[in-house]
DNA sequence: GACGTCTCTGTTAACGCTAACAAAAATTGG
DNA sequence: CCAATTTTTGTTAGCGTTAACAGAGACGTC
C-alpha cells in the first residue's frame, strides 16, 4: 500500500519553479505569470499529484470538511436532509462527514461532536430533533461553528427548521375546510420537536375554529403505531378526519382503516406530514405536507459557512415553509 | 473562532513530560510509568485536550476516515447500507465521509474517489450498483484499499454482494409453490446489478420449473412505474403472481390493482424485495425479500480494514443472503 | 538614467504529530 | 555493588502544506 503519491516539491521539481509557486496556483493566487500557471498545471496533470488536505489542514486550522451529527439516517426525513446536505456541501468544495449517534442524549452527542472536532472540522451541523440533544449542544465550545437543524427553538444556537407549526396548521385547516368537525392527531414521540411543533399547529388551527382538540394519539414515526392508532380510530363512530404526523404512521392508519371496513376519504379522511415519495401510491393517495429538504440544507450550510468565513457565531435562526400537496385522502365527511 | 486549543506540547509541560510520552500515552504504548500515565492523562483532562486528525494523518499518511461513494442516499437500500457502515465503522473507531454522486458514470465516480484520496481517507467503499461504475474503478490507482458493494461480479475487485439471484429465485419459488402457473416480473433499471441479478433469479427459478419466462416489465424502483405496469398487468387477466423487484414498485403495483377491481392475493398475488419498515403495512401486507444491510455492512468494512492492516489488495468476494419474509400478500392462485 | 512601484518568484519557518534513535533510570544477576 | 540488561523518557527530524517576508525583474516617471 505504502506508496504515497508526489508531494508539492516534486511538482515544483517537474515544473521548474519553487513549491511556493505551485501552491499558489493551487490557491488561485494572482500573481502567477499565465506561463508559469501552465507549466505548474502540466507538471500536476504528468504526476498525478494530488494535494494532502492532511497537510493543508494543519497549517490553515481547518478542513474543507462539514460534520454532520444525525440520529436515524435511515427515516425519510434525515437521509433526505443529509442527501441535501452533502450535495449542497459538495459544491462548495466541502465534504462531509457523518456521525450518526444511536442516542441524541448529551453523551452521544458530545462523543460525535469530539469526532468530528478532532478531525478538525470547519464547522458542524447537528441534526437535533429531541430535547436531550439541547443541553448537549450548550456545552460545545463556543468557537466551532455550529448549526442546528430541527433543534430546540428556546435555545440560543444558530438554528435551521420546518415550520412544524404552519404545516400542521395548514393540514388541520384543510381538513377543516372540507367540512369536517374535528380533526384527530396521530402525533410523533413527544419528545421529538418536529412531533410538538405539528402537535401545536394541529391544536392551534382547531382552536381558531373554536374547536375543542380531543387528546392526540401518541406515536413512535412507525407504520406499526400508526396501525395501532388507527384501529382504535376505525372503532369510534364519530372520528372522520385524521392528521398523522407523518406519512408511515399515515400508511398504518389507512391499513387499519381498510381492515375494518372504513373507507378513505368516504367515511375518513387522512392527512399526513412529509410527502415520502411513496406516498401518492398509498392506498388512496396520501394529501400531505411537503417540508422543502433542499431549503433547508442550503440555508443552513449557507449559515454555517457565513460563520466559518466571518468568524461570528451569530445566533441567528431561519424557517423553511412546507407546502401542503392535496390527494385523494380528504374529502366532505359523510353525513 | 480562531482560538486554537491546547496542542500536545501544552500537555507535556503541564504534566511535567516531554510530548513524546504524552504520545506514548495517547496511543496505548506499553511502555509508560503507570503514575506517568495517570499525570498525562489529569494534564489531558484539564486542558480539555483533543488529539489533531490532521496532524497524525500528515505524518502516519492515513486519517482515521474512510470515504463512501455512494449515488442516491435517499433510496431505503442505500441508506440503510450507509447508516450500518457509519455504525460499524464508528465501532472501529473510523468515522465515515460521504461522497454522494448525482451519476455513477465515470467521471463523477472518480471526481468523488479523487476527494476522498485528497483527504487521505483510510480506505474507501463504493455503493456502485451500476454498469458504468465499474470502468472507474479499474482505473483507479491500485493501492488504495478499496470495496464495493453491489457492484459489477465480473470485475476484479474486491466485492461484497447481497445474492440477489437467490432472493429473485426465492420470492419466485414461494409464488410457484403456492400453485401458480407462471410469475411475472416487474423489474429495476436494466443497468443496475441488483436489477439484472434479480431478473436472473426470477428467471432461473422459471426455467427450473419448465417454465417460458414472460418478458419482464421494466421499471425504475419508483412507485410511479410500478404503477404504471400494475395498471397493465390489472388488464391481463392471465395474471395471477408478480414478483417486483423493490418494495416501491409493489406499492405502485399494489394500487394500481385495486383501482382496477383485482384483489390481493384473492386474483394476484405480489411479492417484493428490500422489506422496508412500512411493506408489513401495505394493503395487503406485502410478502417480501430481506437483504441483511447490516451484515454487508460489517463485511465491507472487516474486508476494508483487512487491506488497510495488511496493505495487500487482495480481490475477494463475499456475498449475503438474504430472507424471504412471508406476509398476506400471496395466496393459491383462483381457479 | 536613477528611483520608486508593481508583479512575480523564492526562502524560511511554522502547524502538531509520530518514528527513530539516544539517553537516562530502574532492574536484574552474579 | 558493578556491569548487563530492560524499561522508561527525552531529543531530533521530518510529514506536506501555507504564511510571511525577502529578493529579483519589469515598468513607468521625472
Amino acid at each position: 500500500m505504502a506508496v504515497h503519491g508526489p508531494a508539492m516539491t516534486d511538482v515544483a521539481r517537474l515544473a521548474g519553479v519553487s513549491h511556493q509557486t505551485v501552491s499558489r496556483v493551487l490557491n488561485g493566487h494572482p500573481n502567477v505569470r499565465e506561463q508559469t500557471r501552465l507549466r505548474v498545471r502540466a507538471a500536476i496533470a504528468e504526476l498525478g499529484y494530488r494535494p494532502n488536505g492532511a497537510a493543508r489542514a494543519l497549517v490553515t486550522g481547518r478542513s474543507q470538511v462539514i460534520g454532520v451529527v444525525a440520529q436515524n439516517t435511515t427515516l425519510y426525513g434525515p437521509a433526505s436532509l443529509l442527501a441535501a446536505l452533502e450535495q449542497t456541501a459538495a459544491e462548495e468544495g466541502f465534504a462531509v462527514s457523518v456521525g450518526s449517534v444511536r442516542n441524541l442524549d448529551h453523551r452521544s452527542i458530545s462523543a460525535a461532536v469530539e469526532r468530528h472536532l478532532s478531525h478538525r472540522v470547519a464547522g458542524i451541523v447537528v441534526i437535533a430533533p429531541v430535547e436531550s440533544a439541547g443541553e448537549a449542544l450548550e456545552r460545545l465550545p463556543k468557537d466551532v461553528p455550529l448549526v442546528t437543524v430541527d433543534g430546540d427553538p428556546s435555545r440560543p444556537v444558530p438554528l435551521v427548521t420546518v415550520d412544524q407549526v404552519a404545516g400542521a396548521r395548514a393540514a388541520t385547516q384543510h381538513l377543516l375546510d372540507a367540512g369536517h368537525r374535528t380533526v384527530w392527531h396521530v402525533s410523533g414521540p413527544s419528545d421529538w420537536f418536529d412531533s410538538v411543533g405539528r402537535i401545536d399547529g394541529w391544536r392551534q388551527a382547531l382552536l381558531a375554529a373554536g374547536l375543542e382538540p380531543p387528546p392526540p394519539m401518541p406515536g413512535d414515526w412507525s407504520a406499526a403505531s400508526g396501525y395501532r392508532s388507527g384501529q382504535m380510530l376505525a372503532r369510534m363512530p364519530e372520528v372522520t378526519a385524521v392528521f398523522t404526523a407523518n406519512d408511515h404512521l399515515a400508511l398504518g392508519v389507512l391499513r387499519a382503516l381498510h381492515e375494518f371496513g372504513r373507507r378513505v376519504p368516504h367515511d375518513i379522511s387522512v392527512v399526513g406530514f412529509d410527502d415520502v415519495p411513496e406516498a401518492a401510491y398509498f392506498i388512496p393517495p396520501l394529501t400531505t405536507v411537503r417540508p422543502d429538504f433542499d431549503a433547508v440544507a442550503r440555508a443552513s450550510l449557507q449559515m454555517l459557512l457565513t460563520q466559518i468565513e466571518s468568524g461570528t457565531g451569530g445566533a441567528l435562526r431561519q424557517t423553511v415553509a412546507p407546502a401542503l400537496v392535496a390527494r385523494e385522502s380528504v374529502g366532505p365527511p359523510r353525513r
